[in-house]
DNA sequence: GGTACTCAATCAAGTGATTGATTAACAGGA
DNA sequence: TCCTGTTAATCAATCACTTGATTGAGTACC
C-alpha cells in the first residue's frame, strides 16, 4: 500500500505528522476549547473519518500533541558548547526557543494546565520538568567546578529557581514583557554568568 | 423587587456574583474548554436563561471572572508588615494565596493563556502586571533605602524575575512540584531577606 | 400598569464518532 | 500474465447528543 515518497497517498507516518501538527497549531492558536477534530482534519486535508482512522478518539490525538511538544522540548534541553558556556547557552536556547516557536510555548503552557485534571499528561511533564532539573543541576555543578560559579552554590535550588522563571515564559502575560529579558539578565547577573 | 437578605430572591449583585463564583469554579477545574453556561447556571441554582438575563452572552460572564480574579488577586498585593519584612512577607503572601486558593492560580492561568487570543484580557492583566511590578520596585528601593538590600540593586530587573517566579506557580507542573520552594527560598537567599 | 426577574420549551448550529461504500495496492495461485 | 482475495486507506452521509442563545408566559413588587 505504501508507495515511494514522491507519490501520494503519504505514508502512515506522515499522515498521523500532519494531523498532530494540525492539532498543536490549533491548540497553541485557539487553546484547547478551540481544539476542533472537523478543523484538524481539514487542515491535514483528509476528511474526519481518516482522522479517526489513525485517532480512534479526540483524546488519543491530543496525547500525539504531548509527545510531539515534550520531544521538541526536551530537543533544546541537550547541553552545547564549551562547559563555562553551557549555562547561559542552556538559558538563552530555552529564550529563544519560545520567542521562535511561541506555539510551542502556548501548547506547553495549555498542557501544564490541562496536567491538572489529566495524569498521564501530568505524568509526561513531571518527567519532563525532572529531566530538564537534573540537566540544569549537571550544568550548575560542572560551571561550580571549573570555577565559574561560587561554590557553595545550592544547585538543586538554582534549578529549581531557573526552571519556574523559564517556564514563566510559557505564558503570554510573561512572554509578551519586555521585562522578560531583563528577568533573565538578573538571573544571569545573580548566577555571574 | 429586592427583598431583604433573608429571603429569596437575593439581590442583583448577589446573583451576579454567584453566577461568576461558579464560572470561576468551573474555571479552575476543567479549563475554558470544560466551561458551559447550562452547568455554570445550574451550580448558582438558577435557570439557563436566568443566567443570560444577567450576562447576555458567555464571554460577558468570563469578563465577570477576569474582574473577580484580578480583584482577588490584588487584594494580595497591599504590603503589610514592617519595611524591611514587606518584601519577604509580599513573596510569602503571593506563595500562600497559590497554596490556599489553587483556583485562583489556575484561573490566572488559564487566563493568561487566554489572553493571546482576547485584547481586553491581555489588557486587564496587563494592567495588573504592572501594578504588580511597581509594588514590588517600591518594596525593593525601600530595602535598599533601608540598608536591607544592597543599594545598587536593579530593582527593575530584580522585580521581573520576582514576577517571572511566582507567575510560574499558576501552572500545576510548577506549583505542584516540591522544588517550587526551594525556587521561592533561593530568591529569597539572593535577595538577602 | 410597568418593571424586574424567573423559567420551560425551543431553536439553530455545532460536534465527536460511526457506518458502509469505494479505491488502490499487494500477494498468491493458476 | 491474469485473476482473485485481502488489506489499508479514504470519504460522504449520518447519528446522537451538546450547546449558547432566544422566546413567551408567569409572578411579584412598586
Amino acid at each position: 500500500m505504501n508507495s515511494d515518497a514522491t507519490s501520494a497517498p503519504a505514508s502512515r507516518e506522515e499522515r498521523r505528522d500532519a494531523l498532530v501538527l494540525a492539532a498543536y497549531n490549533q491548540i497553541a492558536e485557539r487553546g484547547f476549547e478551540g481544539l476542533r477534530t472537523r478543523e484538524v482534519a481539514a487542515e491535514a486535508g483528509v476528511n474526519i473519518a481518516t482522522l479517526h482512522y489513525y485517532f480512534p478518539t479526540k483524546e488519543a490525538l491530543i496525547r500525539g500533541v504531548v509527545e510531539h511538544a515534550m520531544r521538541r522540548f526536551r530537543s533544546t534541553l541537550a547541553p552545547h558548547g564549551t562547559p563555562e558556556a553551557q549555562l547561559r547557552n542552556h538559558l538563552r536556547a530555552v529564550r529563544r526557543l519560545l520567542q521562535d516557536e511561541p506555539q510551542l510555548g502556548a501548547v506547553m503552557g495549555e498542557l501544564s494546565l490541562r496536567s491538572a485534571r489529566d495524569p498521564a499528561i501530568a505524568h509526561i511533564m513531571q518527567d519532563t520538568n525532572e529531566a530538564w532539573h537534573r540537566t540544569l543541576r549537571g550544568l550548575l555543578r560542572r560551571a561550580a567546578a571549573g570555577g565559574h560559579l561560587k561554590p557553595e552554590l545550592d544547585s538543586d535550588a538554582v534549578a529549581a529557581l531557573v526552571v519556574a522563571a523559564l517556564t514563566s515564559m510559557t505564558l503570554p502575560t510573561v512572554s509578551a514583557s519586555p521585562r522578560t529579558d531583563q528577568a533573565l539578565r538578573q538571573l544571569e547577573r545573580w548566577l555571574g554568568i
